[in-house]
Parts: C-alpha cells; sequence; structure tokens
DNA sequence: GCGAAAATGGAACATACGGTTCATTTTATT
DNA sequence: AATAAAATGAACCGTATGTTCCATTTTCGC
C-alpha cells in the first residue's frame, strides 16, 4: 500500500527556502506540466503570492487544476496553503530601508533624533548595497582578481575617507597570506615604497571625490612604472579612471554629509577573498580571463 | 453639487508612500470609524496586503463594509483596488540578500565564482545592517552620545579587524571638529598617550572575538582611570562589556570567515554625528538622559 | 431640541474563487 | 503492439469573497 515513503509525514516547508530546496530536490522525477508550473513557481514567487489559481495558470501556461496538483505533489492539501509559504515569505521580508527612512524623517524632531542618525547610516549602506548588487559587472570583477592573482606584491593605496578600506584590505591580505603593502602618508616613506613596485606587481587604488591628491599622484606614477592599477571610484571622470588597467564604479549613498563605506568594503573584501582563492590550490588554471 | 473638489479628478495613488502621504493628509476629517481603518492600515500594511476583507475588519474592529467606505473615501472604486497598492508595496521591494545570497550558493561552481564572493560580503553586510536596525536600543545610543558630548577629547581603541573603524571615527570626528585621539600600536607611544586621558574625557573601544589583548588592557587601565568607556563588541561575555560604562552588542554576520563591519561602521558614524549634531547649537540642552 | 444629513452596523447578494470530478491523452510496461 | 497506469484538460460545484443595500444610530446646523 504505501509503497512510497508517504509524504505527508515529511515536514511541510513552512518556509520559502525550505520549500525552494524541496522543488529543487524533486524536479527529477516531476511530471511534465507540474514541472512547469515548478519553475514558474520559483522564478515568478511574487506572481504566486498575490495571484489567483486562474491568473497564474495563465502565466504559467497551464490549467488551474495544475497548480492544485502540483501543490498536492509536494505534500499541500491544496494551492491555498502552498500560498501560504510565498506570502510568507514576503511578510518575512524586513522592511525596506529606504521606506523605513521616509517614515523616520516624518516623525517629529523629539528626543529619539540620535535613533534617526543612525537610521540614516543603516539606510545608506543598505541602498549603497543594492545599488552595488544590482551594477557589480562579473567581467570586471574576474578581471580585476585575475591581475591580483598574477601580482608579487600588492600595493594599496587610500587616504582619508577611503583609508579604513586600505586598512581592511591589508588586514586581510595579511590573514590570508598574500603579500601586500599599505601605502599611508604617516611613516612618510611613500615615495620610497612606491619606488620598489613594478610591473610584477598590482596596486588597489580607491578613491572618491574630492579625490585626494596624493592617491591619484601616486596611483599615476605607479601606471606609468607599468604597475597594474585596479582602481575602485565614483565615476568615469575619476582621474583614477582614467588610467587603472580595470576599474569599479562605487556609488555609495550618503547621509548626512558622510558617505557609505559598505558597497566598498564589501567589494574590497570579495577582491581580497577572490585572490586568496584563487591562489589556494587552483592556482591560475581557473582563470576568468575569457581572452586567456 | 460638486461642493468639493472631486477626489476622482485627483491622480489615485498607485504607490504605497503618496497613499500614506494621501491618509496622513486627510486623517483630520475623516469620519471615527474610517479613521480607524486609516490607522490600522498604516500601522498593519502586511495585513491589508494578504488579508480578506473580513479577516482585516475583524482585526482592525470595524466592520467589512467600512473597508470599503475607506477605499472609497480615498477615490478607489473598492476594497480590492486599495489593496493593490498594499500589494505593489510588497512586490517592489528588492529581494532581500539572504534570499540572494541561497539561490547564488545552489548553483554550480562555474566561472561566476568571484561574483558569489562579492555576493557573500554585500549579504553579509546586508544582513548585519538589518540585525542592527532590530537590536538597536535607544536609550543605550543616547547614554553614549551624551557621554561622548561630555568629554574633551574622545580617545578611540581599536587593533586588528576593528581598526578600520576606529580611523573613519577619527577622520569623521576630525572633520566635524570634534577633537578625538586615534590610539594605534605603529607608533609605539599608546602608553603615553593613555596616560593624557582623564576622567573628563571618554573612550570608544572597539573589538571582537578573539578580543585583541591591547585593545582589552588598555581600556581597562583607561576605566580604571575613570574615564568613561564606550564600548562596541559582540556580546556579553567580552571582556570590554565587564568595564564600560555603556555597551552596544553588535552582531555582524560572516561570509567566509571574514565578519562584516558595515552595522559596526553604521553604528560608528552615528555617534560620531550624533555627537557633533549635539554640539552644534543645542549643546547639552538636548540630553536625552532620561533622569535628567 | 428638532430635523436633516452623514455615518455606521449588519444582513443579503452576486460572483469569482479554489477544489473536485471525469473523460481523454500520454507515458510506461510487458 | 497491447495494456495498464499516470498525467492532463476542461467542465462542474460549493463556498467564501467583495460588494451593495437598508435600517438604525450619531452628528451637526438652526
Amino acid at each position: 500500500m504505501d509503497d512510497m515513503a508517504d509524504t505527508v509525514s515529511e515536514a511541510l516547508p513552512r518556509d520559502f527556502e525550505a520549500l525552494r530546496a524541496l522543488i529543487l530536490d524533486r524536479r527529477e522525477g516531476l511530471p511534465k506540466r507540474i514541472a512547469q508550473v515548478a519553475a514558474y513557481a520559483l522564478d515568478n514567487p511574487d506572481e504566486i503570492a498575490f495571484g489567483t489559481a486562474a491568473s497564474i495558470a495563465n502565466s504559467a501556461g497551464v490549467q488551474p487544476s495544475t497548480l492544485i496538483r502540483f501543490a498536492q505533489h509536494l505534500g499541500y492539501d491544496g494551492f491555498t496553503s502552498l500560498q501560504q509559504v510565498f506570502r510568507e515569505r514576503l511578510r518575512e521580508r524586513t522592511t525596506s530601508y529606504e521606506e523605513r527612512l521616509t517614515v523616520v524623517r516624518g516623525e517629529a524632531d523629539d528626543g529619539t533624533s540620535n535613533r534617526r542618525i543612525v537610521d540614516g547610516f543603516l539606510a545608506a549602506a543598505s541602498k549603497s548595497i543594492d545599488v552595488m548588487s544590482r551594477n557589480l559587472d562579473d567581467e570586471t570583477l574576474d578581471r580585476a582578481i585575475d591581475l591580483l592573482n598574477g601580482a608579487e606584491t600588492i600595493y594599496i593605496l587610500a587616504r582619508r575617507r577611503s583609508y579604513p578600506v586600505a586598512s581592511y584590505i591589508a588586514y586581510a591580505l595579511g590573514k590570508l597570506g598574500v603579500r601586500s603593502q599599505l601605502i599611508e602618508s604617516a611613516s612618510g616613506l611613500s615615495p620610497e615604497i612606491i619606488s620598489f613596485a613594478n610591473s610584477r606587481d598590482a596596486v588597489i587604488a580607491i578613491s572618491f571625490s574630492p579625490y585626494a591628491s596624493a592617491t591619484v599622484e601616486e596611483a599615476r606614477i605607479l601606471s606609468a612604472n607599468n604597475v597594474p592599477v585596479i582602481a575602485i571610484t565614483d565615476s568615469a571622470f575619476s582621474p583614477l579612471a582614467q588610467f587603472a588597467k580595470v576599474w569599479f564604479e562605487v556609488a555609495e549613498a550618503d547621509f548626512g554629509g558622510f558617505r557609505s563605506l559598505a558597497a566598498t568594503m564589501a567589494l574590497a573584501m570579495g577582491l581580497t577573498v577572490g585572490v586568496a582563492e584563487l591562489r589556494r590550490g587552483r592556482k591560475g588554471k581557473k582563470s576568468a580571463n575569457s581572452k586567456g
């Protein structure tokens, strides 16, 4: 009788991620139309959450009854209970920061103003991250990491507002066993340090408008010495973008005149760990450089 | 007849923020029950998006028909069209990073792995920010800023992973005209610098597990010398939490063993700008210290 | 305090919804 | 190729939904 393990006995996914995993797990053994619905559901979760069985079925190119069968195949007792999972997913998303900020801004300027300031910075960070995740180009990233992978020493160049990023990169590279050199003004030795760099090295230069003159000047010198420059900056008009081999455009949101560093930090960590990953074990062979 | 400007002529809000503004604008002139619904709608937008007219009416303590009247008062032709706006709001929220990351992780380990790493850090940053915005205590924040406001010099204490945050605080305080002193190891002068601090100053100490011994030790000394310590750390068991006047618990998500700094950075900026705001013009009088 | 107008509660209604059923087609097995 | 089993399409049904209607209450102007 119970030839198959009764699916009911397994705990039914109540949250979307578990459901997603379940669907992907069973994808192979699913009938054609059911699989069609499964694919549609994962691609258009919002539609499932809000649509009616009829409208969804229409969009997915199946009969409404197939939706019910799909739900039942997974162990739910009907389309409605499956839909709950898709709705819960939207419910559980934390309120977006832009929205939260708008709300906060509308309130009176009372004792909670400190909280408003922090919320502002959280919102700026969140927005910066959003933008980066949409705009970051995979190929640029691959090329940058490829360059860094080939470098004997990675020089890190940043001042003022960008300096925290540089110091974090230096710290992380150190922990990951990648040779690096942080160029800072305090020691007064930057000219000497820079003169050691050659074409087998690489530079990560970070600067945003108004560009620190020392960063720009030193990057220019390094570039003239054939040291490949990877720039993290804010626009195509940045002086850094002009002589960089690879450059990233990072749009950081600001609050109260102070720009976030969140996206830059994440990118910096990505570059750092990306290089380390490449060097650990699969050196070179996984080069993403499409031209070879 | 058309004694009132016919509401239909105004463009009906299609997005939530506009609707929100419209409701707040008309709040005054709304009948009691309608106003009750309006308040409920702004407080529980998710309920409006997902619930049925009956369930919402029940939760809001009104009759279902009142919901339709509410919608019609605003110019919509029924509850359903109003509900669309609340649903659109959920639809338009950007996909959460946790979800995006899970998706990315499920894919094959092909050439996009660099992107996956950056996405990982973006996700970690985003999550950290979410958590902070939920957990940050307003009163703790107010007390910390109050303490900093009273300080002659603000000392900043952090090493290793936390050092970038410290350097950013120092940079920002400098730009805002607040006297501060960054304590770092490079100069070898930390003991001397620390000995200058007294009870009229304050310290921001930042350290996460595994706590840098220098940070802990120096914070201990400063605390013993009656310099108020504001700590940013990761748990109540942190050595910093023990002798801090005020301390923040910041839970940073990590990716690949590297923890994010996003939430700590935002908090740091909040403290920094919070102090500057307080000092600019409304010095002292706006103290949020509830006890006075 | 009276009368008109607006607001409210609650029942009644038409409909659109999810679910079921069954005939037909497709797939798998022998 | 024949048969059984599974999958699919499409019509059908009961129900729960949004909406409307009307009696009652409340509010406001005079």
